[in-house]
DNA sequence: GCCCGGATCTGTACCGATCCGGAAGATACG
DNA sequence: CGTATCTTCCGGATCGGTACAGATCCGGGC
């Protein structure tokens, strides 16, 4: 009946080609017996899968199709100075969900590399590494990472920057963002105002940025919230440059609070501060509970994100709110769309909303 | 000189193969340019990445590369249900920054596949996955998306569980840790202990769990931290079939909060509650507030993991303190030996240690 | 009985590189 | 000046599959 079963494999790996000669068919019949059932009968397609259980081929090698099909299925991230900042920032996180849930519907994976940081890591990697498109996220303008990136002429998604030629983008109007935090706060009556900015450079400096610094800030998505909050300041009647904007060395609570202390300890300390993100807000909480100023009493806090956080901290915080995981998951479709072959144009700029809660009030009656 | 430039790349893909011939070389020479500059002069050197840039040629294809090589650049990490739950827990988050770091030295990226629920999804993309290796992570024993990561023959790690035989696993003293929360709340008094529990299978069940359900665990790491809690408890004198087991449907605050208000909502509510994570712990102390039991005062709570959150929550988690970082780094180290065809085996579960801050204390004197 | 279309299966040409042994030319040495 | 030794570079062979264009076989229609 049939054949006598050939020995148990030989020792190496067993491979397509050997199952086929195994079975004395032809290595395009085993491969249909895989990608195209409907191209072989059944019976010869049950006869491949069972000899292939016993010889122990697990099917075709992922690498080998990869070349020819060329497609491996994986989209490379790229996010900045190691995976430990984007893990620990709920933004960040959100947006991987919302990203790794859309490209999974084409099977996709997410195959995450770190930007190295400050020209010390290797690029290597990043040019080595197979994948069917990248995804840039929050990379200084001119990173050499993003170079790296593009050299193979794969599909290429930003989100928030680096703004590339002919790269579609998916971003949120920060401007208006920040422009409706101080607008907020204005007409709470806050005159006193400061900004309690995320980084503006790579460089990890910490400490007051002047005008100059703003306007040599590397990171756009913080040079347009800069923008828009000086543009409402002004609007509203204030000095620009009498306000003092903190840049933070880093964007975690930690750096916020730090931060935050070095604004609130000054002659004429403000009495609401505009943080660009939750997690600078949150170390801004911190601080000032440290300090013994009360929020929003004695200091009104507002943030940029609404992430889950902002919700459950005491105060719950004002803030920004941005859709976190949507614009994952918009990435994600844009990345679908370009790799089955659509021409794509950036989505318009999503709108923000600002969300009041308990970190922001009226300006105190009585001087402190 | 130089023999006359040859017109732009015709429009396609500028190749490996399609350099040499433009330059006059072999392509041997040309991959050599790239991946041994000792094997070569450096003129010609020079000349070969001088006019690969004009043509857009920006080295050797990834996939082919990998092919050839045998290895493309990439671990494969099972993540359970989705990233979304990965990423929200800081405990995983912390993996796999460990995790992250440590193969970043030898320029590998980190492939992010979910492991598909309850038999919905597909297995083909993580039998499909072009990695180098699999890392597996909280999955219950028997899962099918692990017999798909172990289909090619490619090394295997495994955090926590699945135990697979032959596969190095890195874990840590489940049950003392469980042991020693159960002993500090016995000496501090305690008599009415409970435990809040991470879910004990995959079917997303909610509710008090009897000793025959915790007898089928499928995590087995839950049944090793119900075993030693069972152990301590009896060592106190304690009848374990009188401490309530609360499994929570998934492990984040929200069902921690649930499973708590149900623990408390008794005839003779527990004094105390010991929670196999501190999500969990975070969502008591949130229901504990909410029901209007003082924390310690009226309610011990003890977490597990000391995952950074736990330092700031209010009163300070009392924890089972693990070395989340570490344990992805050895996952890392693991993986890189096996890789470069070292033999391995598991190192020793870690140990763990009892951190007590202020969210245990004293059995009040009298009764509520 | 002959021609035709569909179902099956095969052969061959890639996919784009890396590796290994060896050939040429240059240099060194006795 | 002949030979040993590098230094450089070249030619297959190979990695493991997939796509596409046939070749075969078979039952049916006329």
């Amino acid at each position: 009946m049939s054949k006598a079963l050939g020995p148990r494999p030989p020792g190496g790996r067993v491979t397509l080609l050997a199952l086929a000669r195994d079975l004395g068919v032809s290595r395009a019949t085993v491969s249909n017996a895989y990608n195209r059932p409907d191209q072989l009968s059944a019976g010869l397609r049950a006869r491949i899968l069972g000899r292939a259980a016993e010889l122990g081929f697990s099917g075709p090698d992922p690498i080998a199709r990869g070349l020819r099909r060329g497609r491996v299925g994986a989209v490379g991230v790229l996010v900045d100075e190691g995976l430990s900042y984007a893990f620990s920032d709920p933004t960040a996180v959100l947006f991987l969900d919302g990203l790794a849930r859309e490209v999974q519907a084409d099977g996709l994976g997410l195959l995450l590399h770190a930007a190295p940081g400050g020209g010390g890591g290797e690029l290597g990697p990043i040019r080595n590494a197979a994948v069917d498109a990248w995804v840039l996220q929050s990379l200084p303008e001119g990173h050499p990472a993003v170079a790296a990136a593009q050299a193979h002429g794969r599909p290429v998604v930003v989100l928030d920057q680096p703004a590339l030629p002919g790269v579609p983008l998916v971003g949120i109007d920060d401007a208006a963002g920040t422009a409706a935090a101080v607008r907020h706060l204005v007409g709470l009556g806050h005159r006193r105002l400061a900004v309690l900015s995320t980084p503006l450079r790579a460089d990890r400096a910490e400490g007051p940025a002047d005008l100059d610094r703003q306007r040599r800030a590397g990171y756009q998505v913080v040079a347009r919230r800069l923008a828009g909050a000086a543009s409402a300041a002004t609007d509203a009647g204030l000095d620009w440059a009498g306000v003092p904007v903190l840049e933070c060395a880093a964007n975690d609570p930690d750096a916020g609070a730090r931060g935050t202390a070095r604004l609130l300890d000054t002659a004429d300390p403000p009495t609401a501060i505009v943080a660009f993100s939750d997690q600078l807000a949150l170390g801004a909480l911190r601080a000032a509970a440290a300090a013994g100023r009360e929020v929003p009493g004695q200091l009104s806090v507002i943030g940029f994100d609404d992430s889950p956080t902002a919700r459950s901290t005491v105060p719950p915080l004002t803030t920004v709110a941005q859709p976190l995981l949507d614009r994952g998951q918009d990435v994600g479709s844009l990345v679908r769309a370009l790799l089955a072959g659509k021409q794509v144009t950036s989505p318009a700029p999503y709108a923000v909303r600002l969300v009041v809660r308990g970190s922001t009030g009226p300006v105190e009656p009585a001087g402190g």
